[in-house]
DNA sequence: AACATCATGTAATCGGTTACATGATTCA
DNA sequence: TGAATCATGTAACCGATTACATGATGTT
């Protein structure tokens, strides 16, 4: 089955109930290197999973005159997770604009060739720092993630837990370390395709 | 800009003119793991960007009795081709399915698990082999892709290219060998979450 | 009083996927 | 004669993007 922003709604709400506010907030702060998602997303697919009878809405006060919505997964909800973690992967299709551009600086002035390959290296240390902080709080079970399961799962089943996504978060940041990486090694062969140039700013 | 179905064309459109079969073709074997577009993409692509007077139409014979169409491009999509160079690459949103998944393999069954890792390693062995020798073919001139520019640019120019092309298809192998060992060590840890697990079968 | 944050949505549009549909040409 | 390849498209649908839109609550 393709993996979609439903399936990324199953899994935060199997750690706990929710708002659709909640679900963006944690997509935003946690699974976003894994799988990125906007509110609108969310919402939508909300609308269409409790249609489907995969998640519960329940109101819930929010100050003294509005309603926020409290979601939380249905029997069937739980179902359809457990059947998507079952079935084959089903790949994204090729899409790198990085290197599909990058495959023309030949043809590009170099100042644009230099500032497009630093700001991906740039992105991509950002990434791979704040992937192995997100390992260390898994490990240590310090991600709210993982907190909110304390207590309703098994110590050997949450030690599992913790240790599975530290790993995936330090694959996801190496990952992320490879790009950088790549990056100086595109810059490199830019460097030699352009001996000449010499950027006239350090400002950043 | 995002980079879409529309820049392939404009891409490929700059070597030769081009019928939309032509473009799936060459998508298909070449561009495909940088950049990867059905024929249905591709055919309405090209109506959107002939309308926009960024490619041009001409009626050819085929066979006996039908036509086809060759694209080419116009000064307009020239420019457009340059412009999207120029312009900073607008990264695709973080979508991971298989990290996503694997995030959850310590709830999953273990014969689910190392056939989906197998899977994601086999595929990026093989995707690795088949970018090493299209970056030999770049490097060697016989890429067809190149040879097609044969003539129409200077000695100097068609180098560079040739060298630049190479150097980016080797840094898309270097990325898929990077998934392909990832893969491997996430098989490693399933194999101490399930260490009892013995698999039955080897026959592929 | 102003600003950030919490909170919820809709609508237009875009780009991509999948399936449907057709038929000629070429080679074994 | 049959299969592979050449060649062109349409249509329904899906999922994602972007912009629009609103208003309360909490903090400085």
């Amino acid at each position: 089955m393709t993996t979609s922003t439903r399936h990324l709604i199953l899994i935060l709400l199997r750690v706990q109930p929710m708002t659709g506010y909640e679900l963006a907030q944690n997509t935003k702060i946690s699974v976003d290197p894994l799988w990125s998602a906007t509110h609108s997303q969310i919402y939508t697919a909300l609308q269409k999973l409790e249609e489907e009878g995969l998640v519960a809405r329940e109101t819930a006060k929010r100050g003294e005159r509005m309603e926020k919505y409290v979601y939380s997964l249905t029997p069937a909800g739980r179902d359809a997770f457990r059947v998507w973690l079952r079935e084959p992967i089903k790949p994204l299709p090729n899409r790198d604009p990085f290197r599909l551009w990058a495959a023309h600086i030949d043809e590009c002035p170099p100042e644009v060739v230099f500032r497009n390959i630093d700001e991906y290296i740039q992105r991509h240390v950002e990434l791979a720092e704040r992937l192995d902080r997100a390992a260390l709080t898994f490990i240590r079970g310090e991600h709210p993630l993982i907190q909110a399961r304390m207590g309703r799962m098994s110590d050997e089943a949450l030690e599992r837990l913790k240790r599975t996504r530290a790993m995936i978060y330090r694959e996801a940041a190496a990952k992320a370390r490879f790009e950088a990486e790549s990056g100086r090694r595109i810059r490199a062969f830019a460097q030699e395709l352009y001996p000449d140039y010499e950027p006239n700013e350090y400002d950043d």
